[in-house]
This record gives C-alpha cells, sequence and structure tokens, in this order.
DNA sequence: AAGTGTTTAATATGTTCGTTTGAAACAACG
DNA sequence: CGTTGTTTCAAACGAACATATTAAACACTT
C-alpha cells in the first residue's frame, strides 16, 4: 500500500512477461513455424524462464492457438473497419477507386509496424502444417472479408454473377499477396528488376489490371463456352 | 563375377537405399519444412539406417540442397518445354491461346502426380526460413521462365512496356498460384462456395481475366494518370 | 507481522535430435 | 582364400527438447 510504483525498480520484466512471451511468440511461430520453434526458443527471446509459457498459457499448443487467433481478429477487423469507412464516405466510387480501397485495406495490417506484418509467415506454416483447429480460420476469418468485399463488388461494379465475383475477387488477391510475396524474393536484388523498388507502384499496376480484368469477366457473364467478343481485337 | 543377378535376393531395399531416402527427404521436407524434419523421420519412411543420410549425402543440409535443386530444375525445364512446344506449334496464337498455354504449362507440373507437386511447399518454406544459397532462387529458376514467358507477351499480346510486362506476368502468376492454395484451404469444405470445385473452370477465369487486364493496362502505356478509354463502357 | 494468492526460477525426468562409430554383409579382384 | 571398397546396420554419443515438480520471491490484504 505504502509504495505503488515501488513494485519492480531492480526488475525489468515483473507482469509483462505474459506480454514478451506473446511477441516473442508471434515473431517466432511466424517466421519458423510451429514444430520448428521451441519453447527455450521463444523463453530465450522473452528473456524469461522455461516454465512460464506452461504457467500463463497451459502449454505450446495453447500459446500457438491464443497468438494465431489473436492476429486473425486484429488483421479482419482492421481491413473491414478500412473498407466501411471508404464505403461510407464516398457512395459514389468508381471501380477503380473501390479497388484501390480494397487493396489498401488489405495490405496495410500487413506490410505497417503492427502485429499484422506476421500475419503473411503464420499463414504460410499454416497452410500445409495445419495446427489451427480445422476451418476456423475460413470461417472467422475469410469469411466476413469476402462478405464485405463482395457487397463493394455490388455497389461499385458491374453486374455479375455471385460466383464470378467471388472469382475476380480471388483473382485480386491473388496479385496482392504475390506482390508481397515478390518483394521479400527479390528483397536482396542489387537493382529492382523483376519487381517495382515501390510497392505502391505495384499496386497501382494491380488495380488497373484488376479493373480491366473485372469489365472483361462482366462482359459476357453466363456462358464461358461462348466465344467473346474481344477475340478479335488484337489482331 | 559368378552371381549377377543374385545380389539382392532377400534384402528388398540394396542399392536403391539411395533414392528412397531422395523420395522421403522430398516428401518431408516439401510438408513441414527443414527445420522440422528430423533425419529419423526420413529413415523411417524410407526404411533404412539413421547413418545412411549421413553416409550418402553427407548430412541434413546437404540432402535438403540436392532435393531442393533437382526439383527447380525438373519443374523449370518442364514449363520451358512445354511453352516452347506451343508457341513453335502455334505461331499466330490469340493472347487468351497464350495465356492458356501458359497457364498449363505453369500449373501441370504442379498438381499432377509427378515431383513437383511438392514444389509449392518446398517453397512456401523456404521463403521465409531459407536454407538454400541466396539468389540460387532467382537466378536459376525465376529468371530463365521469365524470359521464355515475356517473349510470348511480346509476340502474341498487345505492345506493352518491359516493366508493365513483367508486371502483367505477375499478375498473371498470382493468380494462379491463389488459385492452387486456395484450393489447400476450401479442400474440406462440404460444398464449393468460395472456390470452384474444378480448377480448370478457375482457370479459365483467370484466362478471362487476365486478357482484360492486358489489355486493360496495354491501352494507356506511359501515364497512369490519363483516365482510360474502357472507363465507360459498362455503364 | 502474518497470511494469501500469484509469479518466477531451479531442478528433475524422459524423449528426440544430428552425428559418429564399429562391425557385418556384399561384390570385385588378386 | 585374402584383400579392398562399398553399403547397411545396431548402438551409442552429447546436446537440446517438452514437461512436471518444487521452492522461493513477490504484491497485497488482514
Amino acid at each position: 500500500m505504502q509504495t505503488i510504483t515501488g513494485q519492480c525498480d531492480h526488475l525489468p520484466d515483473r507482469e509483462e512477461t505474459h506480454e514478451r512471451i506473446l511477441q516473442a511468440a508471434e515473431n517466432l511461430f511466424s517466421t519458423k513455424g510451429f514444430e520448428a520453434t521451441s519453447i527455450r526458443d521463444i523463453t530465450t527471446e522473452a528473456d524469461c524462464n522455461v516454465a512460464s509459457v506452461n504457467y500463463h498459457f497451459g502449454g505450446k499448443e495453447s500459446l500457438y492457438l491464443e497468438t494465431f487467433r489473436s492476429l486473425l481478429t486484429e488483421v479482419r477487423d482492421r481491413r473491414i473497419e478500412s473498407m466501411r469507412r471508404d464505403m461510407a464516405a464516398r457512395p459514389d466510387m468508381s471501380l477503380e477507386d473501390f479497388i484501390e480501397s480494397f487493396a489498401s485495406a488489405f495490405m496495410e495490417p500487413l506490410v505497417d509496424q503492427s502485429r499484422g506484418r506476421f500475419f503473411l509467415g503464420f499463414f504460410a506454416h499454416e497452410l500445409n502444417d495445419p495446427h489451427l483447429p480445422p476451418r476456423v480460420f475460413v470461417e472467422e476469418f475469410i469469411r466476413p472479408l469476402a462478405r464485405v468485399s463482395i457487397e463493394g463488388f455490388e455497389r461499385f461494379g458491374p453486374p455479375m454473377e455471385p460466383k464470378v465475383q467471388r472469382l475476380c475477387l480471388m483473382s485480386v488477391v491473388g496479385q496482392l499477396l504475390h506482390a508481397l510475396k515478390a518483394r521479400l524474393l527479390f528483397s536482396d536484388d542489387v537493382e529492382p528488376v523483376m519487381v517495382p523498388a515501390d510497392l505502391q507502384e505495384h499496386v497501382r499496376h494491380i488495380i488497373r489490371f484488376s479493373a480491366g480484368g473485372i469489365r472483361a469477366c462482366a462482359a459476357t457473364p453466363s456462358n464461358p463456352t461462348e466465344s467473346d467478343p474481344q477475340r478479335e481485337a488484337t489482331s
């Protein structure tokens, strides 16, 4: 009662060990994956005792789940909030404007200095060595994001069948993710030969490319066996 | 000299241990990554002794390198051969035809029952926990493939700046890779709600989408601030 | 000051890791 | 038959692993 602030003069940790473990776990799990990360790796980086993980989280697996789920919800909610804000502020967007809004909502949580920068690594490892309960990723993360995105396509894009809408959404997402991965791959290139040095420039290309792709897909919505009228445009 | 064929009557292995280790290593390294795969995992699956890996390959790391590099060259050469064959057989392809040729050359080594089916997993792990010497992946794999693909864009696509050509190539590749990964993600879905059940249908969408995207990018090659003429096509 | 619940560190146990060793089985050659 | 080189095996090494148990140190209440 007498010393409110004097609880941790000599100890650097005290009470934030829980947080330091979470940060170290996010960092290591996202880069090395679940199995390749040992509790000792985590406790060494968190500068705490080995037993702390079992005490605070009840084991390695529980720590992984808690870390990943909180990361999922953070990225998801930031994206949804960003898109909803843009859609409400500018009800008369062009298709290009909406794709730009979607792209920035999609990318920003992954590239800024927030916890979201760990997301891609986490996801890559989880994809081919799953430790999350099945379907939780699709139901709690992808589905809500797809719902808002499709709503934007409905409002700002050309009329399309729902199936084609989902495919176009996946085309945009695939390009954006590949842009991020390519930057990792070519990061040690002396000159930017394969990928532009500026991510913004790459995103601007994706916006233009995707707007053209979406309009081409909306042109003949129903039967893909029929020959499309654009076929002779280049000859 | 007397018994040429009587070398391995009772032993199932004998002389092919080297190959069995390679197969097991491909399988395990691609799904679990380097660190999460133990030599005992490999030798158990290969049904041989623990010392065999050190004997045949000189250690875990050398085995990983040899496995990955041979996988790289196999996928790369299959892709290049497939594209060169198509380009030679049909010199008057449409843009859609070439994208289809590229897509099948790109996808087939990854989805059929050859060794290439391990490639995606290998690559995903290598991306955020590298164990290959730097730049070997870009120089020996991506660069030769990009050269042939850009050549196809030159011949069968609209005129574009080289920088835009590379960006369009990356857009197509990103969509194709994302289509494959999405199939893994939604593989346990009861009904195909997010992704079509048939990969061919997804690829057909990507062809249509990409042809529209490429033509939109070629429309105004230099100054991206200028509004493109397709803007009013859907209203 | 004594008591209570919470958090940390130290220690112990059994497992698995990559690698090494020495012997055995084999073909080829003298 | 003896020797040599090749390949496989069981066994074992020290190190690092996950986890459980224990006791000490702490903030806070009475």
